[in-house]
DNA sequence: ATAGGCCCATGACAGATGTCACCCGTGCGA
DNA sequence: TCGCACGGGTGACATCTGTCATGGGCCTAT
């Protein structure tokens, strides 16, 4: 029997494909999480063989809660995810995640890359595989990752460089290097681009 | 036998609820649909009794494949949507839609308002309805939505002022209009706060 | 009719934003 | 050791953005 915790913002998704794993012999529900502390908490408590985890959640992301898992735990991680971009699956990977599956994907599939990754495997979905490969590394620096990720609700400048503590000017020179470097014209485009990039 | 059609634009769900509800023995699922056009063709093809759709599809949205069908059938529609916001139910209810459900609800509560709705009932979610109830109407004038929405990507002014044929200086105008009704600072803060209550 | 209320449009002004040239410290290869 | 490429930081400058006062068109109530 493979012991699965499941965590989905969702209740509607999360609860869906519960019961649908439910129906499989060899899977069970151990728990069903709506957000990424609670499952982290759960997993520890219940120790399950498979964490099946959505990306998008309020506070931890499914990413963050498998990095905290993997150093507490033997559980194996499944992140699931709406925006399956290159830079997530790297992100992913690099935490030590062992199953990538975009929603774009089936339901049926789920159980059977839960089987997978509890033998001891991993599975990354071909299709965002190529799309990783093919792209290249995002060509931002650390910092001005920071602006745009301090920049994401439309903040003005002088906000991000009180959240930072910088000057104005600097921020506005990271700023002006993303835009060069990208092809832009605004912060709020970039922005926009690197969360669709899964960079921020 | 109440035959449903399903629409939504992520396979993860649209599979799992096709699962779930092939389950229940009164209802019948027609056809699966990956987008809006899809759904209104399909639709008028099965003549089905109920059609669920997702609100956010690219192309055509649920709303607007319902006030299509609505045109052209006696079909009978439920909307389901990630942000249930009092604006949008607002416009769902103006295009004829008959059952409206927020994925914050449990999946087996579904075939429930399928159910009711097919009986010829209406059903609203009774948190989403109170939420319309209490808050107010969006404030803001029709051009000024329209320069949002043109600025939803992060289009600098000179851009948006091409898209609505205007003098920049009328963007600005709106713009500021806009910022003062709302009490925000940047045009970029007003566009997600708009998107997020449902304005545009 | 007309006065008042809107929504819309516009241009002049002030402040915010992006561009540029420059400086500092670090790490790497010649 | 030196040169130098690179990430990071800063302030002056030009451009863009938001504010404000103003005017026209269209409704409605008086």
């Amino acid at each position: 029997m493979i012991r699965v915790l499941l965590a989905d913002d969702e209740a509607m998704i999360r609860s869906a494909l519960a019961a649908l794993l439910r129906l499989e012999d060899d899977i069970e529900i151990v728990a069903e999480c709506a957000d990424g502390e609670e499952a982290v908490a759960e997993a520890i408590r219940l120790q399950p063989d498979v964490c099946l985890l959505d990306l998008e959640m309020p506070g931890l992301d499914g990413v963050e809660v498998a990095a905290r898992l993997r150093r507490a735990l033997p559980t194996r991680c499944v992140v699931v995810t709406r925006h399956a971009r290159p830079g997530v699956l790297r992100r992913a990977l690099a935490s030590g995640v062992a199953g990538f599956l975009p929603k774009s994907r089936d339901a049926e599939e789920v159980a059977e890359v839960i089987r997978r990754v509890a033998a001891g495997g991993r599975y990354v979905d071909p299709e965002v595989a190529a799309d990783a490969l093919s792209d290249e590394r995002c060509p931002l620096t650390g910092r001005e990752l920071d602006v745009l990720r301090a920049g994401r609700r439309g903040e003005t400048t002088a906000q991000i460089a009180r959240a930072l503590s910088l000057a104005p000017g600097t921020v506005r020179n990271h700023v002006s290097a993303v835009l060069g470097k990208l092809g832009l014209e605004s912060r709020q485009q970039a922005v926009i681009l690197a969360e669709e990039r899964g960079w921020i």
